[in-house]
DNA sequence: AAAAATACAGCAATATATTGACATAGATTT
DNA sequence: AAATCTATGTCAATATATTGCTGTATTTTT
């Protein structure tokens, strides 16, 4: 089938426009779903870092690879650490090896948080994925993972 | 194929880390690819409202209809508009129907700026799609509309 | 060994996102 | 007609996102 370059123009600007509304949406709803837990959706993605196995390992994180890894600015991730030591769910650690770095681990407290986060979590994302079946959210992943590439090449 | 809990789990926490991460690198990327243009995302989002049909033939948006179409808070908005306003893109009236209501309105000065953004965004676009179809593009759209509206009716 | 370049985390300014609250205006109920 | 409820846009507080910059520490180059 021919497409024309309207065609293009539109799919791609719906396509982007909904990726900025479904993030917005996630971010609320996802804060929503953990209320009475008082915590954010990027909260607890810095807190399901904790439970990589090559963090586990190295036994914390320092700001500069979380930052990395979660693809937010530094100057961003203090501000959530931040909040995030004052509840005492991490704390943070001068780096052995570099004085320059520190090295951010999880707390017992915020270990007993992130096992109370498994529930909503879990049903936040199954009514938020509901009539969409596993190979179809493999393919969403898969074309996430694609844009994103793209646009770190940039 | 059976597929254990343990892999659902891991493929909708990957997939929503994904689609926050990836509205983060749109943002970022995206004020970039148009930075001789000094706007953002956003703004450029609501330039592109008043190109819309229902809101050429109303003569502009109220800032609910603005706030509901685009999925983000009044508050919100007022601050992204309030800049719009004081760089002469926009420019508010009194809904003559409604005195509580204002209507938004794009000016000359916004219309030059849209289209100077055309390249660029078309460009960025063009550039964060690579290598996609326009088929799966569509299959993407249809997506993260199926995940949106899950999202809006919790 | 000393100088230069780079890395690390955070400060500052700014933009955008949320919720709760408020003043004004319109719609509905009594 | 008056009272009550709902709608509209903005204010305030807070959280998170960016870029540019800075002081300290480490690495690399001379």
């Amino acid at each position: 089938m021919e497409v024309s370059n309207e065609s293009y123009s539109e799919v791609s600007n719906r396509l982007f426009f909904r990726l900025f509304q479904s993030a917005n949406l996630l971010h609320k709803k996802g804060t929503a779903a953990v209320e009475e837990y008082g915590v954010t959706t990027q909260q607890w993605s810095v807190l399901g870092v904790f439970y990589r196995n090559q963090v586990i390992e190295e036994g914390g994180i320092s700001v500069g690879d979380l930052s990395e890894y979660l693809l937010v600015s530094r100057q961003s991730l203090t501000g959530t650490l931040d909040l995030m030591l004052n509840k005492k769910y991490i704390k943070k650690v001068t780096n052995p090896r570099d004085k320059r770095s520190k090295l951010i681990q999880i707390t017992p407290k915020g270990r007993t948080l992130w096992s109370n986060l498994q529930l909503p979590i879990t049903e936040f994302y199954q009514s938020a994925l509901e009539g969409i079946s596993f190979d179809d959210q493999t393919s969403i992943l898969h074309y996430l993972n694609k844009i994103i590439n793209n646009m770190e090449a940039m």
